[in-house]
DNA sequence: GCTATATTCAACCAAATGGGTGAACAATTG
DNA sequence: CAATTGTTCACCCATTTGGTTGAATATAGC
């Protein structure tokens, strides 16, 4: 049970997040649980075409899901993709900090000058991929 | 020092890291350190003009940061802004887990219907539009 | 001063995005 | 069946986006 962190999928996820509506129509589901299309479409003033889409960018993402019952689509919020983003942002973190470690704490003085702390750092270098 | 946690700053950051360019961008420059828009520029395959267009859109976003030697520029990735976005993420979650709460004591009063809630709520539906 | 290098600016283009409207489809109800 | 309700589909439109190219700007070196 590996998770594939596609980078396609990240983008998607990302992508969806990045516009605040559809942030605002996740909090909205997070915090009341599955609401109808309608429902939603209430609470913003853009037409119910316009959610809709957004439902659908958020469903593509996987951070959403919908239960049809009848003519009422139920939208419920999926919180799971999410990890892969904190798996990339922690990924990046580490990183930045293994580089940190490698250069030492000679690069604190200034920021203007850092290419002898480089070369120092040499002497240790994992490769770490 | 509280996060100021503004809507628009935040669509900006994860719009930024959105695009896989602008990822990929990113983690080189956190792997790697400052760099030259240049040096960044040949590692893709497309022309120097786009990759400086998306190194200002991470500067926008406040995930890099430019220092101006001479003719060159030095690009280095921050961190920082990142933090917004998991602020962001872990309010989510934390939303959704004190909603979860809220269902779980329902449950223990003596409901004995699990989706009653959200179905009934038709009864008191203020009306959209 | 001239030339080469590093980078941005400006204009342009195709595709994607966010929004709107009206019609269509599906299901419930009288 | 006909009417109503919930939702999507198909278009249209303006703006943004990601990319291109060519010119402009700034600095470095001969």
């Amino acid at each position: 049970m590996g998770e594939q962190l596609q980078d396609h999928d990240l983008s998607e996820i990302l992508k969806a997040v990045s516009d605040p509506t559809r942030r605002s129509l996740l909090t909205t589901l997070v915090q009341e649980g599955p609401l109808r299309v309608t429902e939603l479409a209430g609470r913003y003033a853009m037409s119910l075409n316009a959610v809709s889409k957004h439902i659908k960018v958020l469903e593509a993402a996987g951070l959403a899901t919908r239960r049809t019952m009848g003519r009422v689509h139920l939208i419920e919020a999926n919180l799971d993709p999410v990890r892969s983003v904190d798996a990339w942002f922690g990924e990046l973190r580490s990183i930045w900090e293994l580089r940190l470690d490698r250069l030492g704490e000679v690069f604190s003085e200034g920021t203007r000058n850092n290419e002898r702390s480089v070369t120092d750092a040499k002497k240790d270098d994992p490769g770490a991929g």
